[in-house]
DNA sequence: GTTATATCGATAATGATATATCAATATATA
DNA sequence: TATATATTGATATATCATTATCGATATAAC
């Protein structure tokens, strides 16, 4: 593992242009410009080239960037080559969105079931199992799971939280607007929906 | 309107301190200190007192901030004293959820309807409106509708984009994976859900 | 009244991120 | 082979955001 420093806010952009690579489909061109990306993605054609740098370096004067070898070296980056295993807590709407959601393959992400202390919502969604808030810990070290999801009211969301960490997962994603407390070492990012939306509100 | 530039990140934090104020149910104590804040939504205290500086002003030492005036002076800040009206184009199961979403309500957002091209999703939804595509114009410009979220599938994406600004919306809330274009003058805020685990996902 | 303490606000220092500039280079063309 | 051009990569600069420091001030205790 190379270890070399990505910024928070590159790392942002690292998925998008892996996204827009894998759209592209199959062209003539082996190759693509930093420009080119720009124009696409919609940022600027030297933040591009600064981001691709600290992943690939195989851009080449007058050529471009090979688009299949960037899109390895962008994959590497974001480690999404082997498959990483999820679980949400909370089969609300949200909960089921996420759940059902298909974009999440593209980067190696598998959302494997959902936890819900509701007994009328065990059953399954789209194909995939809704169990038992009690089940958390024994499924998510039986099925190696390093990532849970937050989809619980605000006041169970600290309870879920730490369920969640006993059961070995490494990463959190929150959606309920509270702020939670984890240990060192767990990574928690806080998604608050109505915050951003009175952000965007606020500035028109 | 008393211009002060709030910066963007600044923006975000606003809404969270607001929240946590209004979360205090009416204890004894009529003042908070920054101190307080700072540990209860897991900033720094500086920070948090900067923040609080750009909207407020009514810190005194010794003493803290008085609740209720801060609590004013956010929703000035955030301009959410008037209700603002927002409509969601996409009525899968995102746009539902969002649909169905209590939290914008403390920030006065109202989202008014939904809309979406499968005839069978046209009814209602918890006791909102699911329209037709073909209503939206018509609908936003009725209704004053500032706001625009897109849940539609990325290829329909910028499509859904042109018609919201041309029914007048400013500001455009967008979870579809596509870069979309819009005019000058009106904000888009980018929400990409599955590059956002992504990260989460990178990092553990 | 004087002193002690909590707490703010302002300024300065650091750090992170984005943008601009320009030399270096791979190809294409003459 | 020499020259022109597209395009990268590196360096420098500017912008923005966070953290640290410290003096100022409102209350409380003596």
């Amino acid at each position: 593992m190379t270890d070399i420093k990505i910024s928070k806010s590159a790392m942002v952009r690292l998925p998008v242009y892996l996204h827009y690579l894998n759209s592209l489909n199959d062209e003539t061109n082996e190759t693509i410009s930093s420009g080119a990306i720009a124009k696409a993605v919609g940022y600027g054609e030297v933040q591009v080239r600064k981001d691709l740098a600290t992943v690939s370096g195989s851009g080449k004067p007058k050529i471009g960037y090979r688009k299949k070898e960037l899109a390895e070296h962008l994959q590497e980056a974001l480690d999404c080559g082997a498959v990483k295993n999820a679980v949400i807590v909370g089969a609300g709407r949200l909960g089921c969105a996420l759940l059902s959601y298909e974009g999440f393959a593209e980067y190696n992400l598998c959302i494997k079931a959902a936890f819900d202390k509701n007994a009328e919502k065990i059953g399954e969604y789209n194909g995939k199992k809704i169990l038992p808030t009690e089940d958390i810990k024994r499924y998510c070290s039986e099925e190696n799971v390093g990532i849970g999801i937050i989809t619980v009211p605000e006041a169970e969301a600290q309870g879920v939280c730490d369920i969640l960490v006993e059961s070995g997962v490494r990463a959190i994603w929150n959606f309920a607007p509270a702020k939670l407390r984890v240990p060192d070492g767990i990574i928690i990012k806080e998604e608050n929906m109505a915050s951003s939306l009175a952000v965007l509100s606020a500035s028109i």
